[in-house]
RNA sequence: GGGCGACUAGCUCAGCUGGUCAGAGCGGCUGCUUUACACGCAGUAGGUCAGGGGUUCGAAUCCCUUGUCGCCCA
């Protein structure tokens, strides 16, 4: 047995109900109560440190760094759905016996973060520039510190068990170093320069923003022609005029040029003269350049370097000026002239108006805008010149192109390949300085003595180039992704060598949503790889989103923002997190809607009620919980069940590795629910009336198949299995050293016993049901009194003996006498109501009860269903093409279902003139 | 402009490499105080798998195309 787990064993005892087991087990509630239960396992867990990579564990790592959520608020459920998969596949492979860690953690959200607390300071009427930096910080310090916690107990209730004892934050004294570690080196590799660009710029956040942190929105707007005055080539000509079309009509002001694509016919002979700006006045060259797209608007465009990603490189091209128009504030600059001081809106508009009274607008014309708005305010962004720090990215994204490409890393679902290697091959530099306070400070210094620049890993006090002590460190702070980015290392000590890192690196898998693969996930392929030359995990596992019931992105401004916690305490835990699991497939979008919660915590409350009737059957019987592999089946439901359970362990361990988490979940349901209860328990109700050995026998497998059900329940279904399974060990096996472990989360996960798998027994057992099935049919159709007990008659044929010694059953699950079997019926009962199950016919002999006229109607549709079938099936099997070339399998089935449907038409029509006399 | 996804029973969704795949849950209908569970049990009815074309002996499943909705990138 595991050390730390001695301790959680020991301490399990306080979390049992104090009564003795037995009694416990009768005394349980009808219905499970998930807030009774939840808390004290988690825990009984956390304290019991069974989140901790368990020291005898013998498997290989099994790693994953946790998305660190925000800490600017609440989790959702895209927390929610990304906690639930990561547990699964966590509780999984400890329970494999792998040495397994889950690393969790919260990010610092520097925009966002700064964003709540200033809204904050607002609300009591302060600007922060008023309480100064240093403690604005100590402000956002304070908010972080309680929403972190709350982030962890969100967490907790979630279930997720993860490491606590490893847990960081992304401003934390080690990451930060590590961040600090990155920049340098960047810097020194010359991989991270300053630099004068057009950026993207949120004039509320007042920051410069990364291309990723933009959202381009599609937005009704006008484009509009403006009529540019030619310098004339002489004295004394008429005007000319050079047309140009702009969404823009502010930024006119900073033209510095008018472009035109220079194979562009229409305008040759205008390259190279001068048009005059109107209302400035300015003399603007008429440039040639390839990036001029000829079929946009009259093929000649404004260009304005300052204002304009695409003129700033057409600017850059033609040694063009920059006219800075627009300020960071969003007003126009004294450049602006009569402008100066307006917001950039309002002097569009009056910019229009005065064009238009000059006689100088051509046309107007309706034009969909892509508008960039800050991801963080929703502001419209603007696009400026100015000076930041920025990563050359082309060297980082090789490899990490390369990592895909050579199969180092696998992506799921493989379709996000293309979407991954697109973005990569196609990056642009990133803007990794932030004009905010709450971040991680930019490690440069400038030195206002000798002017020189200083990057360094420590800070310092004086300028190494000239000794000088009147420096200052850069103002800004980096981009929360340039530590986010560094988090599958980081985490584990990095720059440091530590163990872990030695140990946990690379981790296995990157779990989390679609929509920050290029923030995040293809980020850290880069660095991991550029750091620590290996790729920070091997499989990438995206999930999709979480919608309404609607389908609509659930926003706090819609409304429509569902709270995981009031999901939870509504109908508990792991109905929450099995719905997550089951109701979507890998990278798709899942619409939540309540009714599938609450028909999981119906099947919580299937578990809880299965276990308890378990426990009462079985509770004076001795032996403790048998392994699959120890249990004796002797009856034909015995070794149905037990094949049942090898084939679905085996079904859930292959789609667990294989990242299907739904479809295992839905597999044990179906089998717990579906088999398990509706069949096994119910016919163990007869079998548990037989002898002693009998009794034994069958709450052994009773037990067993509930105890490893429950095992494989338990990465989707934490609590109410640790509870039950705690239950079933506690009342059939007082010693807990004869446990197969102290608890359920470090049980071992079943191997599937494939010797039990038993096709005769399942095909037999079928038939039984199928018989059972179809006698209750018949009942209902007559409407027999549900407690009335039915004689019925059989003829079997070649099923006669083995449905003999099954006949308990049917008497019990479908209400009969006992069944009279035979081979042949020389003679039918009359008056009777019969059933064909398979090729067993059935007679209830139900004189009085009868509509003949009812029944032969149902058998005149049972024919011709029957008659359909066989004429199907005899087109496709004389065709020759199908016999020669379908796989001789397929062929021999089909043949088998053609003589067994056609056996059926003449036992229908048989019964039906005998029926109609 | 480029790319991706979805379209399967009234609703929400499964259906992996083409051959019991036409499924589940909810809802509907019929009937149930069957000594675990009405958060339940038994039975039952619902679909030409968005439309069209193709490949194949065989397609919900592969290819092409159209439509609707949604998303990403530029």
């Amino acid at each position: 047995m595991i050390e730390d787990n001695n301790i959680g064993a020991a301490r399990s005892a306080q979390f049992i109900a104090p009564n003795s087991p037995r009694q416990a087990s009768l005394s349980l509630p009808k219905a499970y109560e998930p807030q009774a239960v939840e808390g004290k396992w988690y825990r009984f867990w956390e304290e019991g440190g069974y989140f901790k990579p368990q020291p005898g564990a013998t498997g290989a790592p099994f790693v994953i760094s946790m998305p660190p959520p925000n800490v600017t608020g609440a989790l959702h459920l895209g927390h929610a759905i990304t906690a639930t998969i990561e547990d699964i596949l966590i509780r999984y492979h400890r329970m494999k016996g792998d040495d397994t860690l889950w690393v969790p953690g919260e990010d610092h959200a520097g925009i966002a973060t700064q964003n709540v607390v200033e809204r904050l300071l607002n609300q009591e009427g302060i600007d922060r520039h008023q309480i100064g930096r240093e403690a604005f910080l100590e402000r956002v310090w304070q908010w972080v510190n309680q929403y972190k916690s709350r982030i962890q107990d969100q967490h907790r209730r979630l279930g997720a068990s993860c490491d606590w004892s490893r847990e960081r934050f992304t401003l934390d004294e080690g990451l930060s170093k590590a961040v600090r570690e990155v920049f340098v080196r960047l810097y020194e590799e010359g991989l991270i320069y300053r630099g004068e660009r057009i950026i993207n710029w949120c004039p509320r956040c007042m920051s410069a923003l990364s291309d990723l942190e933009v959202n381009h929105v599609d937005t009704p707007g006008t484009l509009t022609y403006v009529c540019y005055p030619l310098k004339p080539l002489a004295e004394g000509e008429p005007t000319e005029y050079i047309n140009v079309a702009t969404t823009r009509p502010e930024t006119i002001l900073g033209d510095t040029a008018v472009a035109v694509n220079p194979k562009d016919p229409r305008y040759q002979d205008m390259i190279g003269r001068m048009a005059i700006l109107p209302v400035i006045g300015r003399e603007l060259p008429i440039i040639a350049d390839e990036a001029v797209d000829a079929t946009f608007g009259t093929g000649a465009v404004k260009v304005t370097p300052a204002h304009d990603p695409v003129d700033f490189e057409i600017g850059l091209r033609h040694d063009l000026p920059r006219v800075q128009v627009i300020g960071f504030d969003a007003k126009m600059t004294p450049e602006a002239g009569p402008y100066a001081g307006q917001d950039r809106y309002e002097a569009r508009k009056n910019l229009v108006a005065d064009l238009a009274r000059l006689g100088l607008i051509l046309k107007e014309e309706d034009y969909t805008v892509p508008l960039g708005h800050c991801q963080r305010c929703d502001t419209v962004v603007e696009p400026l010149i100015s000076k930041q720090w920025f990563v050359k990215m082309m060297p980082l994204a090789t490899p990490a192109i390369g990592a895909v490409k050579y199969d180092l890393l696998k992506i799921v679902p493989g379709r996000f390949n293309k979407v991954y290697l697109d973005w990569l091959e196609n990056i642009h530099d990133w803007c990794i300085s932030r004009q905010l306070w709450w971040g991680h400070r930019i490690p440069v210094w400038y030195c206002d003595n000798c002017g020189q620049m200083t990057v360094s890993r420590e800070d310092i006090s004086a300028c190494p180039h000239c000794d000088s002590t009147a420096i200052h460190q850069d103002e800004d702070v980096l981009d929360t992704w340039f530590s986010s980015w560094l988090w599958p290392f980081s985490t584990l000590g990095w720059p440091e060598v530590t163990a872990d890192l030695l140990h946990y690196y690379p981790t296995s898998v990157m779990e989390t949503g679609y929509d920050i693969i290029f923030f995040w996930v293809a980020r850290m392929v880069m660095a991991g790889i550029h750091f620590l030359g290996a790729v920070p995990f091997h499989t990438i596992y995206l999930h999709g989103l979480v919608r309404d019931a609607r389908g609509e992105k659930m926003s706090k401004s819609k409304n429509n923002v569902v709270d995981p916690l009031e999901v939870m305490d509504k109908y508990g835990t792991d109905a929450l997190r099995f719905t997550l699991a089951t109701s979507s497939t890998p990278g798709n979008d899942m619409k939540l809607v309540e009714d599938r919660i609450v028909g999981n915590r119906n099947f919580a409350n299937k578990i809880w009620n299965a276990s308890r009737l378990v426990l009462m059957s079985t509770a004076d019987i001795p032996g403790g919980v048998p392994s699959v592999y120890q249990v004796q089946p002797s009856t034909l439901a015995d070794r149905w069940i037990l094949s049942r359970l090898a084939r679905l362990t085996n079904n859930v361990t292959l789609l667990i590795e294989d990242f299907q988490l739904g479809e295992a979940g839905r597999q044990v349901n179906e089998f717990f629910w579906s088999a398990y209860c509706d069949w096994y328990v119910e016919i163990a109700k007869v079998q548990m009336q037989g002898d002693d050995e009998a009794r034994r026998a069958t709450a052994g497998i009773l037990r067993a198949v509930l105890d490893q059900s429950l095992r494989l329940l338990h990465p989707f279904m934490p609590f109410v299995t640790e509870e039950v399974w705690q239950y079933l060990y506690r009342s059939s096996e007082p010693d807990q050293g004869q446990w197969p472990a102290s608890a359920l989360i470090i049980a071992p996960w079943p191997i599937a016993n494939l010797q039990a798998i038993d096709e005769e027994a399942e095909r037999q057992f079928s038939l039984v049901q199928e018989i059972i099935t179809r006698i209750r049919d018949a009942r209902n159709q007559v409407n027999v009194e549900p407690g009335r007990r039915v004689p019925v008659i059989m003829a079997a044929g070649d099923q006669t003996s083995m449905l003999e010694t099954q006949a308990p059953l049917i008497e019990f699950l479908a209400r009969t006498e006992k069944p009279q079997l035979h081979e042949q019926l020389a003679q039918k009962p009359a008056q009777s109501m019969s059933q064909l199950a398979d090729s067993v016919e059935i007679y209830l002999p139900l004189a009085g009860m009868l509509d003949i006229g009812k029944e032969l109607e149902r058998l005149d549709k049972e024919i011709a269903q029957a008659r359909q079938e066989i004429t199907r099936l005899q087109s496709k099997l004389s065709n020759e093409a199908f016999v020669t070339k379908a796989k001789p399998e397929v062929v021999e089935k089909e043949r088998e279902k053609l003589a067994a449907q056609e056996d059926r038409v003449t036992k229908l029509i048989t019964r039906r003139a005998e029926l109609a006399g």
